[in-house]
DNA sequence: AGATATAACCTAGCGTCACTAGGTATATGG
DNA sequence: CCATATACCTAGTGACGCTAGGTTATATCT
């Protein structure tokens, strides 16, 4: 599974990461592996970037959190614009994965 | 849909097409955009580059045809080395989309 | 005849984005 | 003291789908 795969969905796999609930963003890589069950493994370089743009464009909100101990944590929160992209977002993955399965999964009955 | 999400599984797409026996370039559109009813309406300037870097790779061969009719074509062939590509992409794409099911598709009983 | 549409090919350049590689700061265990 | 883990950041690179433009050939409509 190479890494060009994941382009056009990690802010989607994000978003539903933070659905569960707000986290910083070492959590979040950690959650995605997780869940992932090690498929995405991704560095950091890869998710603070991501968080930002999403920031950015108004899907996330971020607090500062200054914890007793350790350093700072930017923890990140769905915004209800978020949670409407998110929605949406599902439904291009559903066109998307079902469209992709006609050609790669031919087990399938749709493979026609 | 967005365009972006294509990047990393268009080759795929392509291979999984020509599997089905050989075409020349805009058959293969046009073949891409049947299947897919109509989800994946690729451009030229997609696909063609796309063929070339295949046959680069040595996963297509292509042959000039001559028509008594129209203007020539350019028919491409999976190469031995391409079905085996073909075969692994296969599962790459199987454990991609699973992952990325656990996240977009919460209906299903995996996604915990 | 000229215009338009479709089939069929091509490529230079653009923008996006995941990743590499490097950096900083705080705490813990050997 | 040094390595490891946690936690953050960003400049630059490379890959690649797409835009926009071009060429050649046949058919159709005005």
């Amino acid at each position: 599974m190479n890494a060009e795969m994941l382009k056009g969905h990690l802010d989607n796999v994000i978003l539903a990461t933070l659905e569960q609930g707000s986290a910083h963003g070492y959590a979040v890589i950690e959650e995605i592996r997780r869940r992932s069950r090690g498929s995405f493994n991704l560095p950091e370089g890869t998710v603070y970037p991501a968080l930002h743009r999403l920031e950015l464009a108004g899907l996330l909100a971020s607090d500062w959190v200054t914890p007793d101990a350790g350093r700072r944590k930017r923890v990140y929160t769905l915004t209800p614009t978020g949670k409407k992209a998110l929605k949406e977002r599902r439904e291009g993955w559903a066109e998307f994965s079902r469209a992709v399965g006609v050609f790669l999964e031919p087990d399938k009955p749709w493979a026609a």
